[in-house]
RNA sequence: GCGCCCGUAGCUCAGUUGGAUAGAGCACCGGCCUUCUAAGCCGGGGGUCGCAGGUUCGAGCCCUGCCGGGCGCGCCA
């Protein structure tokens, strides 16, 4: 509720309340206003009074009946319905609100003290992307383009974690099992697809690894040398983050995910952000050095639990339970270096890194971490109000450590800021398993319970691109079926915003606590509730308006100008229908679901919103004639109707990451 | 063991800060292309909202307990 005339109704009401029934601040309960189940009913509602029945000793409908009794007029509002049942509803001035909404269609937002860092994607640069991937980038991206569409400032991180052991283990691939330099693995990074190349040889070197457990003293060696620096194993495993980060950003570019900053974890090593961090937390006490037990010499943090826990039998906890940051051969956990970036993103570190550009592209430069040299003419990263961590489920502990590290060190500030946007994993539908050939043995475990684990590791599982290739090249085909006279590159970018959009949606439209089990019948297709749903309903009302201008020599100015004094049945229900009305006041709601999305971090909503929206449209020009109605007032306000709706749904649907196509 | 999440139609899922008659898609059945694109529209069947209590004028939503499933709790990242 953030329109104009809900707060100027939402003040009238409370106004008025407190007045006639004497209330104070503290008496006055909170004034909901939501909107009734049909437009019959009124356009805006509240349920006030229910709620003062208890303190009035009244029953709900004379109290309703006496607020509308003493309503009065009000800016915008029409009418005041006191409903039997006790709500007490509202009608609004339908024809102004429309023309209001389309002449400056965007609000007033709310301006955001700070700016905001969401992080996402974060794909270990060591082989292909996967749908689990994909569905971070698609969350990741949608909370950005959310949080910029009402006013917040946002930058965007992609954490590349090049000196783990999965850029390791591939190091080991090429260097044991395909026996290359770096010369060699240049070449076949130059002449294949990289990223599906690597995706195979890690499995290999699971497999490896598998057959003699020695050979993991190969992969401890390989990582050292990639933590030092300075050897061929290091210059091999640069190599391959850096082309296979570059093949990640194609696959996102696709998705329509971009980025501001690539934050690489060797530079927050290189450029000691932990000795610094280090320093804070034990200054602050945060952490302390274990002299006995079997953590001894190791730093730790307590970990605090939940504080219900410590309720009854504190008798016989013997030992606390404590999270290692430093390991005893004073090497920093991943916590630890997690702690020291988080600690830079809220601007607490007192040390920043260097830049260098990584890509210069048509939409803007992609900056990149370093450690040496760099760029001093670089925009300013980090230091951010707000902090979103896109991370699946099972990082909730160690996000909860942030949190509570940064609480320790005296910064409950930067907890509260601190946003672990978590979302369940994506595994795969027993069909989509069969059909891939991953299914688990018949009698099996795993084949009993409600979905198929996939495993990078073992290389089980959907690559992002096959996924993006197999649902462009269906949607070329049925653009290409329904356009014969279509030419071919039209055809082929037609068919890429559909197939984005059928896959974006389908990573959307379930909330996120919930594990996807991925059926690829189900993300190919184009019916029902999906991507290609909206954007066809976008297209119609583009082509229905286009017409509509066409027919009557007027532009969409001229068109909303020639509606200021014509009669308006078509809204107010006067024709004895509120359907053109009610489009029109769930259109107006998508700042309204923008703030709710926000709110919750629940973009289902959203997805929703969006389809339902659509849905309400397809059934409205399917019952009634806009381009063909003889009377111009009825054509002209349902073609304004059209527009607006047309500007809502593609607002809507370029949040979720998706273009409408001219035609489909 | 402790913590977090999930359980709503045959299947997959929405359901806002508690609010008016619990919805959608798929699947199934029956209609609609000489009229703005049939990726569409209209109609139909289908529900102990896991179970039991509690709070409330009002509970799918909040509280307690239980049942079933998933994830997490490492000197891995």
């Amino acid at each position: 509720m953030i329109l104009p005339v809900h707060d100027r109704l939402r003040a009238h009401l409370v106004t008025l309340i407190a007045a006639r029934y004497s209330l104070d601040d503290a008496s006055m309960p909170a004034l909901t206003l939501e909107y009734p189940p049909n437009r019959d009913l009124g356009d805006l509602g509240t349920p006030i009074a229910f709620e003062l029945a208890r303190r009035l000793r009244k029953a709900p409908r004379a109290i309703a009946q006496e607020i509308a009794g003493a309503f009065g007029t009000l800016e915008g509002i029409r009418d005041v319905a006191p409903a039997p049942n006790g709500y007490l509803n509202f009608f609004l001035e339908r024809p102004s609100f429309l023309l209001q909404r389309l002449s400056h269609d965007s609000p007033a937002r709310a301006a955001e003290a700070g700016k905001a860092i969401v992080e996402h994607t974060a794909i270990n640069p060591n082989k292909a992307a996967h749908i689990g991937h994909l569905r971070n980038a698609a969350l990741g991206d949608t909370l950005v383009r959310v949080l910029r569409f009402r006013g917040t400032p946002v930058e965007v991180q992609n954490y590349i974690d090049d000196t783990g052991v999965q850029v390791a283990d591939v190091v080991v691939g090429f260097r044991v099992l395909e026996n290359l330099t770096l010369d060699g693995v240049r070449a076949i990074a130059d002449t294949t697809r990289f990223d599906f190349y690597c995706w195979d040889l890690y499995a290999r070197v699971t497999e490896w690894y598998d057959e003699d457990k020695e050979r993991l003293k190969t992969r401890a060696a390989t990582l050292h040398d990639i933590e030092h620096g300075g050897n061929e194993n290091a210059e091999i495993g640069a190599f391959v983050a850096d082309r296979i980060v570059r093949r990640h950003l194609e696959t996102m570019a696709r998705m329509n995910v971009d980025y501001d900053l690539l934050t690489w974890e060797g530079d927050i090593l290189r450029l000691k952000f932990w000795a610094q961090a280090f320093e804070v937390l034990k200054e602050k006490k945060a952490v302390y050095l274990r002299t006995e037990g079997r953590l001894a010499g190791c730093w730790v943090m307590p970990i605090e639990d939940d504080l219900e826990n410590s309720k009854g039998e504190e008798a016989d906890e013997s030992e606390e339970r404590e999270k290692v940051i430093v390991r005893s051969n004073g090497v920093v956990t991943y916590v630890g270096k997690d702690i020291a970036y988080q600690f830079w993103k809220l601007g607490l570190l007192g040390r920043d890194f260097r830049y260098r550009v990584f890509a210069d592209r048509p939409q803007g430069v992609l900056w990149a971490t370093c450690s040496q040299n760099g760029t001093a003419d670089h925009p300013a990263y980090g230091g951010a109000s707000y902090v979103y961590n896109v991370i699946d489920v099972r990082q909730s502990y160690l996000q909860k450590l942030l949190k509570q590290a940064l609480i320790a060190v005296g910064h409950p500030e930067g907890a509260e800021r601190s946003h672990h946007f978590s979302y369940e994993m994506v595994a795969l539908s027993h069909a989509t398993a069969r059909e891939l050939g991953f299914a688990p043995p018949p009698d099996s475990e795993e084949a009993r319970r409600p979905f198929v684990e996939v495993s990078g590791r073992k290389g089980l599982g959907v690559k992002a691109d096959d996924l993006l290739d197999a649902v462009v090249q269906k949607a070329g085909g049925e653009v290409a079926k329904r356009n014969p006279e279509l030419p071919a590159d039209e055809v082929k970018r037609t068919a890429q915003m559909i197939g984005i959009a059928a896959v974006r949606y389908f990573l959307i439209k379930f909330s996120r606590g919930k594990v996807i089990a991925f059926d690829l019948e189900e993300a190919l297709s184009f019916e029902g509730e999906s991507g290609p749903y909206i954007q066809y309903a976008v297209v119609r009302a583009n082509n229905i308006f286009q017409k509509v201008q066409q027919r009557d020599g007027l532009d969409e100015a001229a068109l909303l100008d020639a509606l200021r004094d014509v009669p308006a049945t078509e809204l107010t229900g006067g024709n004895g229908s509120h359907e053109l009305w009610a489009l029109v006041l769930e259109a107006s709601r998508l700042d309204e679901i923008v703030e709710q999305v926000i709110r919750s971090l629940e973009f289902s909503v959203l997805a929703k919103y969006a389809f339902a929206l659509a849905q309400a449209f397809n059934a409205f020009y399917h019952r009634s004639p806009i381009l063909n109605e003889e009377r111009d007032e009825v054509r002209r306000w349902r073609a304004a109707a059209v527009i607006y709706l047309r500007n809502q749904l593609t607002r809507a649907l370029d949040l979720m990451g998706v273009a409408v196509p001219v035609r489909m």
